[in-house]
RNA sequence: GCCGAUGUGGCGGAAUGGUAGACGCAACGGACUUAAAAUCCGUUGGGCCGUAACAGGCCCGUGCCGGUUCGAGUCCGGCCAUCGGCACCA
């Protein structure tokens, strides 16, 4: 699903390759890959365990199953969205033909690397049956409201107030929106990155268009609060909480010295309040219509023009210094009724808080900088405790020339001020969000169309007996480039009736994806969009997430991962889903990077292609690879060499167990024999069997190799292999290298029978801790904690043994001669070090 | 600017506060071979002393500077570098 692990590209055809195969691997992986395929063998009729990913999940998989774990490791494809149809336009094909033939093309990519998953629940986003549920999700959005006093989504007939259209979780606003002219559609402010568009890379401008958002943003104290019990690494929980941005703090109302207007500001520092010498609006301030004099009128006309046509990157740039106009209107410090002008400025946002600040500008610099550049006054009303200088002091200190509050801490003047505020009904505690409403309507073809109608300006929900709402086929199907969807060209279609027509805008890229991984558990219902059964078989259990075992890059940390964990709060409240989350454990899989230490790209040619590396080492060795690379979450590059060191790993597997015979055929060597293991290979055995258990466990998959090379260099040039050892081996390789594992244990069938069936069916090999335990151990001898000997002793040895036999050890009689020792520090079974 | 992650041989990387460099790559030497490839065996952090050559010995070493500790790659404080995120969010 997704690019959520490194999506290969293939550029070079296979390169051909005489060359001797060290071992056949070229016969024995697709035979085995035919073998799942046709017994369909991970199919996972039962509830247990589940994942998703690549190599990473796929030796979990393979290893719960062993583990006796019914497993749920499923694929599908998310083919909607903007990437998808940027292919298809520039191939000049249509993007239905497209994505059939790249599905094609990447699941026999898949399948060549060996991967279990369970095909039979292979989804399609792009497939009626699927999105007819994607709409119908949509439509349990559009017909809920949140309710503030539960703090959850209800449906709309709940709603008590006369316009519920103003309230529903998706509505319909006219929105400044990111217009990317180039790409035809408008994004979300996550698809947009330093003023381009993620996709691409084009220009985006701002522009004022009719959009279908949905209210995320009723949702950000729980998406907040509920990533708390969640799996998730630490990185991407912050990144999501900066995203969501909550900060504390009040609003206060300042009146206007003239007419009844106030005008509402939001501050994190009420506590310096009495500081407040100006007011500053976002230029797009509604009130701004309202207190403008006269005489300013062609000023602030001529500077909200001006504003109006930059872009949100222009507007963010820093290093040009602020601007602003001044509107003529004072407002009344309600703290010590002044009057204070009033101004607007860009630098002042209109989408957050009230859209208003007063401006403090001894202690924020932002404010700071205007007042110098436009001469306003500076009082200070915080002094910090140590010298620094108080003008520009934006930390925690002590408040002063504020009557009320002086002398007070920060911390306890912003109480006592907002209290104070609250008595008078001038202001009150207030919680502000970074947040914004998501914005979910594209101008695109390639996307699910919403079961929207509208009549008489107004928007309607088509029924659920209505859906799907299949697009009409277009062989134009370009963006428009003016703003108007294509799916306006289908007249036809989008004449809904003599009243009513379509909506003709398309949902975003992330709408299928947002949903899928409950599909999986019931890829097939057409009367639900996942049975109750089903959903609850396979997602309860104590732990608030659904899914046990999510892999994926960090880039979804604020797009995909957020808004999944939104549909599935909507779905949770309206009583769908069993759990409030969908995600319990989320494992980050670092990027591979280029030969060359790059990120992989066509322009640099530094692509990796799979089907090379399978076609020269095979899958097992490619597989192997990636797992031997290093720790799972870290970037790393790729190196051909490393893959030709895992293939001669696999190799000298192979050639443990397997010998050439006269005409060069490979049989089973005659070392294989079935007689116990002797102590020492016993305890290779089982110090394996526990350290790759372990790794595989903490998804140290780098180190588990490791430890099987360790094992086999332990079992090269021995004279008789016991062929139980081979057994419990040949278990802990499968998850890794499924197909040399399945070839050599069936090998072993056809000589030995004491474990019959195919490997996919054998358990987990347990280890015993009594074999690893050690009559004799090394026991490092330390003087001032450098290592000056080592020692052989008895495992059982006491302290004092240990003591003794190190002090009267020659070399360290050699050095401690004349010195007195001080200390001894004994640590049974490590070492000893004397200090002098 | 703010927040976060990372920093260990020629390279990828190992190391519950207790033998730094497991395992692999590369390099070098040897065995096998007419030869090469493949394979197998061995050496491989740096510096110095020592020896005919071995043997053996010493010192330094985990980005930098300090601290805690009997003992620090690991913990604490301060810096530097690289990468990632946010970026006028009041």
């Amino acid at each position: 699903m997704h690019d959520r692990i490194l999506v290969f590209e293939s550029l070079r055809s296979s390169m051909s390759s005489d060359r001797r195969k060290p071992y056949p691997f070229d016969q024995i992986e697709p035979k085995w890959q035919a073998i799942w395929d046709e017994r369909q063998l991970f199919h996972a009729p039962n509830p247990g365990e589940k994942g998703e990913g690549y190599t990473a999940t796929d030796i979990v998989a393979r290893y719960k199953r062993m583990r006796g774990f019914n497993v749920l490791h499923p694929m599908g494809w998310d083919a909607f969205g903007l990437p998808a149809e940027q292919y298809a336009i520039k191939s000049g094909q249509h993007p239905a033909v497209t994505t059939r033939e790249n599905v094609a093309k990447f699941k026999r990519q898949l399948k060549r690397i060996g991967f279990s998953y369970d095909w039979q629940r292979e989804i399609n986003t792009t497939d009626p049956r699927y999105y007819k549920w994607t709409q119908w999700i949509f439509l349990q959005i559009y017909n809920s409201w949140f309710n503030p006093q539960t703090k959850q989504a209800e449906p709309i007939s709940t709603y008590g107030g006369t316009d519920p259209d103003s309230v529903r979780l998706a509505y319909v606003a006219d929105v400044p929106v990111n217009w990317c002219p180039e790409l035809g559609t408008v994004l979300a402010n996550e698809e947009v990155v330093d003023g381009k568009s993620e996709v691409g890379g084009f220009p985006v401008v701002r522009r004022p268009m009719r959009q279908w958002m949905l209210r995320i943003t009723a949702y950000a104290e729980r998406l907040l609060d509920e990533l708390e019990k969640l799996d998730w690494p630490e990185g991407i929980k912050l990144l999501q909480r900066n995203w969501i941005g909550r900060s504390e703090g009040a609003e206060i109302d300042f009146k206007i010295d003239k007419g009844d207007h106030e005008i509402c500001v939001f501050t994190t520092r009420p506590d310096t309040l009495y500081g407040g010498t100006f007011l500053v609006l976002a230029p797009e301030h509604s009130l701004v219509d309202l207190i403008v004099a006269e005489e300013q009128w062609p000023a602030i006309r001529e500077y909200r023009e001006r504003t109006a046509r930059k872009s949100e990157f222009e507007r963010a740039d820093l290093s040009k210094g602020k601007t602003g106009v001044f509107t003529g209107a004072y407002a009344i410090n309600p703290a010590n009724n002044e009057r204070i002008p009033i101004w607007i400025a860009d630098y002042v946002l209109v989408g957050y808080g009230t859209g208003a600040i007063g401006g403090v500008p001894a202690h924020d610099e932002r404010d700071l900088e205007f007042a110098k550049k436009f001469d306003l006054p500076i009082v200070v009303v915080v002094q910090p405790a140590d010298d620094k200088p108080a003008i520009g002091f934006t930390g925690e200190g002590i408040a002063v020339n504020s009557p009320i509050i002086d002398g007070l801490t920060s911390v306890e003047a912003k109480k006592q001020i907002t209290a104070w505020l609250e008595e008078r009904g001038l202001g009150k505690r207030a919680i502000n969000y970074k947040l914004r409403d998501w914005l979910f309507s594209r101008q695109r073809y390639w996307g699910e169309p919403f079961p929207i109608i509208w009549e008489n300006g107004k928007h309607h929900s088509l029924g659920e007996n209505e859906l799907p709402i299949v697009p009409p086929p277009l062989d134009d199907y370009k963006p428009t480039g003016t703003g108007e969807p294509p799916l306006a060209k289908a007249k036809e279609w989008v004449r809904y009736s003599n009243k009513a027509v379509r909506e003709t805008n398309t949902m975003p890229q992330w709408a299928g994806s947002c949903w899928y991984y409950l599909r999986f558990c019931d890829p097939h219902n057409d009367q639900r969009f996942v049975g109750k059964e089903a959903e609850r078989y396979w997602m309860s259990g104590p732990k608030p997430g659904s899914v046990d075992l999510y892999v994926g890059g960090t880039e979804h940390a604020v797009l995909h991962l957020l808004y999944a964990r939104f549909w599935h709060k909507v779905l949770f409240d309206l009583g769908y889903v069993s759990k409030p989350e969908p995600f319990q454990r989320l494992v980050n899989q670092g990027i591979i990077l280029g030969e060359d230490n790059q990120k992989m790209s066509k322009s640099r040619g530094n692509i990796v292609n799979p089907d090379d590396v399978i076609d020269q080492h095979g899958a097992d060795a490619f597989r192997c690879y990636e797992m031997f690379m290093g720790p799972l979450e870290q970037m790393k590059p790729w190196s051909m060499r490393g893959v030709e060191g895992v293939a001669r790993f696999l190799a000298r597997v192979w050639r443990l167990l397997m010998t050439e015979n006269q005409a060069g055929a490979w049989e089973l060597s005659g070392k294989v024999k079935n007689v116990e293991p002797d102590k020492a290979q016993q305890k290779m055995l089982h110090a394996t069997i526990k350290k790759v258990t372990q790794d595989i466990e903490s998804f140290s998959f780098n180190t588990a190799i490791s430890q099987m090379m360790i094992f086999v260099n332990a079992f090269t040039n021995v004279d008789t292999i016991p062929v139980s050892a081979m057994r419990s081996f040949l278990g802990l390789l499968n998850p890794f290298s499924p197909h040399i594992a399945s070839e050599l244990w069936e090998k072993l069938n056809a000589k030995f029978s004491d474990a019959p069936g195919d490997i996919t069916e054998q358990r987990w090999p347990i280890y015993d801790e009594r074999l690893l335990v050690e009559d004799e151990i090394e026991i490092v001898i330390q003087i001032n904690g450098k290592l000056r000997d080592r020692m052989k002793m008895p495992m059982l040895a006491t302290e004092e043994e240990l003591e003794s036999a190190a002090l009267s050890n020659p070399k360290i009689q050699d050095r401690i001669a004349g010195k007195t020792v001080r200390k001894v520090i004994v640590v049974p079974k490590k070492l000893i070090n004397i200090v002098v």
